[in-house]
DNA sequence: AGTACCACCTGACGGC
DNA sequence: TGCCGTCAGGTGGTAC
């Protein structure tokens, strides 16, 4: 699940539920490789007795703020969400691995049932980005900044836009998405697309990421010209052209486009 | 610079 | 039903 809109998701439940909670007690289970260096310790004397003060996200991670006492940072992998709950009683617990227990009874959980995620501490949201090297959340773009990101790039345009290191929280369905909407082959040389084509894929990011925030990253209720519902769907048609989708390896990942809407550069 | 492949984990799904 | 291969929305290392 968890690119831009799934972490803005759980990022504003989050807000709703967690902010000003006092964090009693924080439970660890089986999570050594989430906290990767981190140890239990650091994190329970990091939260508890201390409330959730703010949120934030850059690209795929999630921040809470800990009352006077630094940054809370989870990242959630492929597999990752957080559950709520008001009583002691945690949801799905075998995939649980942290849960932190608020003063007044209730919940949240991380769940992570690959263990692909991460949690860990940092100073502030803008000082992780950094030092992990992530470039510009991928919404804080404008479209001259968006525009020179491909000046000179080779490969293909779908790695470009999944490259955190470029621009934040493009993940491999939402990088389809973006290119369906745009018109653009997954193959595309970056360096090759035109000013106008750079400006539908700007645009695309921007519709394409609002419109999922919208339907809480579900692709169920996402607008129904979306590519997103319609993968690994057999009969599935493109809504635009009635084409049938396709799929390929691009960058290593598997990429879903519709050859009619999205013609191969040259051809 | 960019890609390919492997690894990390735990499933879900399809074919036989 | 059981077994087996393949694939899965992320990322990091290594090799080319």
């Amino acid at each position: 699940m968890p690119e831009l809109p799934d972490v803005e998701v759980f990022r504003r439940a989050l807000q709703k539920r967690g902010l000003g909670r006092v964090v009693a007690q924080v439970e660890l289970h089986d999570a050594t490789r989430l906290l990767e260096g981190l140890r239990p310790d650091d994190l329970r004397r990091a939260l508890e007795g201390h409330s959730l003060s703010a949120t934030a996200r850059h690209g795929k991670h999630l921040f809470a703020h800990i009352d006077g006492n630094g940054w809370l940072m989870l990242h959630f992998g492929m597999t990752g969400f957080l559950s709520y709950g008001d009583g002691s009683q945690v949801e799905d617990a075998a995939h649980v691995h942290l849960v932190l227990r608020f003063r007044d009874g209730g919940h949240v959980a991380f769940n992570n049932r690959r263990k692909l995620g991460r949690i860990g501490l940092t100073d502030s949201p803008e000082a992780f980005a950094a030092a992990n090297d992530l470039g510009p959340d991928a919404l804080t773009l404008d479209a001259d900044a968006f525009g020179a990101a491909l000046d000179d790039r080779g490969g293909t345009i779908k790695g470009l836009l999944m490259n955190q290191e470029l621009m934040a929280g493009i993940g491999n369905i939402y990088s389809d998405e973006i290119l369906f909407q745009a018109g653009v082959h997954p193959k595309t040389v970056p360096a090759q697309l035109d000013p106008a084509a750079r400006r539908r894929l700007f645009n695309a990011l921007g519709e394409v990421f609002r419109q999922a925030i919208d339907a809480g990253a579900d692709p169920q209720r996402m607008p129904d010209t979306f590519l997103t519902p319609l993968r690994r769907q057999k009969g599935a048609r493109c809504p635009y052209c009635g084409g049938a989708p396709a799929r390929l390896t691009v960058a290593g990942r598997s990429a879903w486009f519709c050859p009619c809407r999205q013609p191969e550069a040259g051809s």
